[in-house]
DNA sequence: CTCCCGAATGTTTGCGTTAACAATCGAGCC
DNA sequence: GGCTCGATTGTTAACGCAAACATTCGGGAG
């Protein structure tokens, strides 16, 4: 295993001669092809191992036309599920053999994005995943005509682009559903970023519950940005409407807010802060639920009740997805290639967050 | 820019033909060369444009012997810290018209980590970036005898390696001694892992302004691994300690405890838990500081106050400094290379979590 | 003993690009 | 008017590998 003196690399060439054979007979052990004797297999990979030989990417690439790379395009790596995700592709890839580039954007839209694929298909990769789920993201990617494989996940279920996502609206509907169960009257919505397709399912999901239940159907909160600080800037709003509620002389007609279910663990752990900061308590006044079970809401005071999405789950998901689809490749003639849509269920994780109201 | 209609994509030879040139001259245009007729230049590029032809980069990286991509490998990406760092690293590279190529380890073993570096270099990365901490990883790094860059990020000033780090025993000063000049007697230390080489450091920043005022030295409270989970049991077993203390009967020679220093953000937040549930008040029966700064600890109930790092910047001082690497490349006869340290110093943000004791 | 066939290995070609070298073309100069 | 020089363009040769196409060798069938 020597290292090359400053010299320039060894190549196939130089072990060939090492091993006494041809160059071609290397490639034929690189790549575990039939019909090389065990003792010339046995010479040339010494060979390999004495010179530290190690085949050009690029070389290789040029001629089999594989990169065995794929891209991934992030908005915020710096976000719990994103940083998930991008963990999870990651571990699968390397099972598949596939390297992974990233590639961050400073914006979401269509000309940032664009952009992103644009530098990683210069890459030469052989799919794309994007963890990118705003709507202009997402539309602005239906519209890549590019042979490349591509694969959103977390991006909600009804993008028009093969797809792995949680299923938000199931868990907002196990979510709203929990609170109603509990015997709150109805179950407010702090949402997320409305131009989150993953927001809106949820917001959704939770006006089904409602509806199921006949529930009145309270005003969503929104403003909402997957922040704790949104969550505490709609939570001080909130204590205040809440101070009036308990003089029966300011009732406004509106409903009473007892429940509020959450776009995201974040934006529930600003609007806890900012409920007790107006001394109000959890869950004896107001009960929070949240959504994606990051590992610190189990230590919120209180713990929260969440609903979990398995991030990993989503991304070897999303990875499996993209080889699928990089397998199947067009072929002349085939027809327009079918999208692959992966929804994952989500799950309640219950806590001390939320509770029956008072009366 | 039409799409191939699945035949074979656009050679540069292609372009040639199309722009009545040779294909020398379309990659003159490419490279910027000077000496093309500008009118020559303005019809190769229509060409360009017509056949929708981008460059073969594997072609290119064979004759150029540069692959402009760069390897990242990273322990736990899941992480605020490590998940800002890559941020960072990406929004850099991308100026700097590198790729970035992530490998996430399984472990932090020996093994794991060479492993990594050597799927890094199959792939031919021009420089290499580590955000693996510990000193295992490091250790286990010092001895990769490659001609690849590579620079240790987060990873402790000290490393035998070129790196680039926040300046963690002056933020771990900063934290100690802020609460020795509110008053506190002495300040306990919740360490992260001790094979981390900043829970190290950490550790012997607390250790030293301790000692700069002559307060006693309390044993440092070990187990820690940067999870709030870790941060509520050692929290649960201070409780208790602290329950005893108020008992003067029981007094058992240890310090007693008003003022905690924890190793970072989250096991602060999972400590918070712990005391508030036996019933003890932050900051008025222990003050607390953290390490780190993440987007939620303003929304701690109470607000953590902390030590400030900014993940971002070093992300990109990381990139920096690889490329510079990579830009002096050893040239013969150089000695040995030297290795830069770059250290970032790290600020105090105070927020309520930490008080004068009582009395 | 010869022929045929398959296993084992070698030789040649091409992947798409850049670099090195060669050729052409004009303008300025003596 | 021929020559030199620089600007512009073309031609050829790597780069390192795998696939296609030879070749060799040995053994079994006839």
């Amino acid at each position: 295993m020597r290292i090359a003196d400053h010299e320039r690399a060894p190549v196939m060439a130089d072990v060939a001669r090492v091993a006494g054979v041809s160059h071609q007979t290397v490639s034929r052990v690189l790549n575990d092809h039939p019909n090389v004797k065990p003792a010339t297999r046995d010479r040339v990979i010494a060979a390999i191992r004495e010179l530290g030989y190690r085949p050009n990417a690029a070389a290789r690439t040029l001629v089999t036309r594989r990169t065995r790379s794929l891209g991934v395009i992030s908005f915020n790596t710096t976000l719990y599920g994103p940083a998930s995700m991008l963990y999870g592709i990651e571990q699968a890839a390397k099972q598949h053999d596939y390297f992974v580039t990233v590639a961050a954007l400073a914006s979401l839209d269509r000309r940032s994005v664009l952009d992103a694929v644009d530098r990683l298909r210069d890459q030469a990769v052989e799919g794309i995943i994007v963890i990118a789920p705003e709507t202009t993201a997402v539309s602005a990617l239906t519209q890549v005509r590019s042979d490349v494989p591509l694969v959103a996940v977390g991006c909600g279920t009804h993008a028009a682009l093969a797809s792995v996502a949680v299923d938000n609206e199931a868990g907002a509907e196990l979510a709203t559903t929990y609170l109603l169960d509990l015997g709150h009257r109805t179950v407010h919505h702090l949402t997320g970023p409305r131009s989150w397709l993953d927001a809106q399912e949820r917001e959704t999901g939770w006006r089904r519950a409602l509806q199921a239940r006949g529930a009145p159907e309270p005003e969503p909160l929104a403003g909402g940005d997957w922040s704790a600080r949104t969550g505490y800037e709609l939570g001080r709003r909130l204590a205040g409407r809440i101070a009036q509620q308990a003089d029966p002389a300011a009732a406004d007609g509106r409903e009473p807010l007892t429940a509020v279910f959450c776009a995201n663990d974040h934006t529930a752990l600003g609007l806890l802060r900012a409920l007790q900061q107006a001394g109000l308590r959890v869950p004896e006044d107001v009960s929070l639920v949240g959504f994606d079970d990051i590992p610190e809401a189990e230590y919120f005071g209180p713990p929260l009740t969440t609903v979990r999405q398995d991030f990993d789950e989503l991304g070897r998901r999303a990875l499996g997805a993209v080889v699928e689809l990089i397998g199947t490749r067009p072929g002349p003639g085939a027809p327009a290639r079918q999208m692959p849509r992966v929804s994952i269920g989500p799950s309640l994780v219950v806590r001390a967050s939320a509770a029956p109201p008072r009366h």
